[in-house]
DNA sequence: ATGATATATGCGTCTATGCGCAACTAAGCA
DNA sequence: TGCTTAGTTGCGCATAGACGCATATATCAT
C-alpha cells in the first residue's frame, strides 16, 4: 500500500494541496515563480514541494529557457483519477484568495508565457544584500 | 486547508489505509478485535489507530457490551464521498490477503455478531505471562 | 567570459508521529 | 466482591518531515 500511503502523505501538507488545486483549476502549466506568487510561499519552499510532488507522480513539469512548467500528471488510474476529483471538490472559499493572487499573476504573461521571476520579493529565501 | 490535510494525513498510514478500505469492503461495522486479527497488527496499535481516523471524521463507533463496533462514517460532503470512492478503487491485489483473513475471522461471529477477542495471541501487545 | 535570473538542493533544527510497553478503564461473570 | 476480557491511553524512544538559510546549477543577456 505504500504507494498510495505515499501519496496521501504528499496531499498531507497544505502549501502541497494548494498546489495542487491551483493547478487543477488553472487548467495549464504554471511555472515556479507564478506559484511562488499565488501561494505567497517562500521560493526555495514551492521548489521542494513540487519536486516532491513530481516524485510522488503528481506532477509533471516541463524546462522552458530558465522556466520550469509544472502541471498535474495526466492520472492513468481509477485511484488518481478520483482522487483529483476529490481535490477539485474543496470548496471554492479555500481556495479564494490563491486564485484570485494567481489571475493576478497570470496578467505578467505574454503570448502565453512567463517572462519574469518572482515578484513578491520577501518571498525569494534570500535575506541580505 | 488544515481540514483536509489532516483527512490526507490520516490516510498516510498504511495500516490506517488498509482499516478504511477493509471497512469499505466489508459493508459492515467490524470490531476492534476484528480488525486486529484481519490486519495482523498489534492490538494496542489498531485501537490507536481506529481512534485518531475517528477523531478525523473518517470513522464512526459504536460501544456494544465489551465490544466497540467501527464503520465509516456516512460521507456527507462531496470531497469524502470522492475521497472513499478513490480508496475504494485502490486495485484488489493489494487488499486481498486482508480480506481473506478478514472472511476467515468473521465466520467465528454467531448472531452477526462478535463472541470473542483476538485470536492471534502474539498481536495482543502483551509480552508475558 | 561575466553577470543576472529562475530554479534546485544540502544542512541544521525543530516538531510531529509511529511504535512498543505498561498501566488503566469498563463491561460481564463467578 | 473479585477475576477475566475488550479496548484505551500515557510515556519514552526513534525516525521522518517541514522550514529557514545558504549555496549550487542552469540558462540567457550583454
Amino acid at each position: 500500500m505504500e504507494e498510495y500511503t505515499q501519496i496521501f502523505k504528499t496531499l498531507s501538507d497544505p502549501t502541497r494541496l494548494r498546489i495542487l488545486r491551483l493547478l487543477l483549476d488553472a487548467g495549464k502549466e504554471l511555472c515556479v515563480c507564478e506559484l511562488v506568487d499565488s501561494l505567497e510561499e517562500p521560493q526555495y519552499n514551492v521548489s521542494k514541494h513540487v519536486t516532491a510532488m513530481r516524485a510522488a507522480g503528481l506532477l509533471k513539469s516541463r524546462k522552458e529557457g530558465r522556466w520550469v512548467y509544472y502541471s498535474p500528471r495526466d492520472t492513468d488510474g481509477e485511484f488518481l483519477k478520483l482522487l483529483s476529483l476529490a481535490v477539485a471538490a474543496i470548496p471554492e472559499r479555500h481556495v479564494k484568495h490563491d486564485r484570485a493572487e494567481l489571475r493576478k499573476r497570470l496578467k505578467l504573461r505574454e503570448r502565453g508565457k512567463c517572462l519574469t521571476g518572482v515578484q513578491k520579493e520577501h518571498l525569494l529565501g534570500k535575506v541580505s544584500s
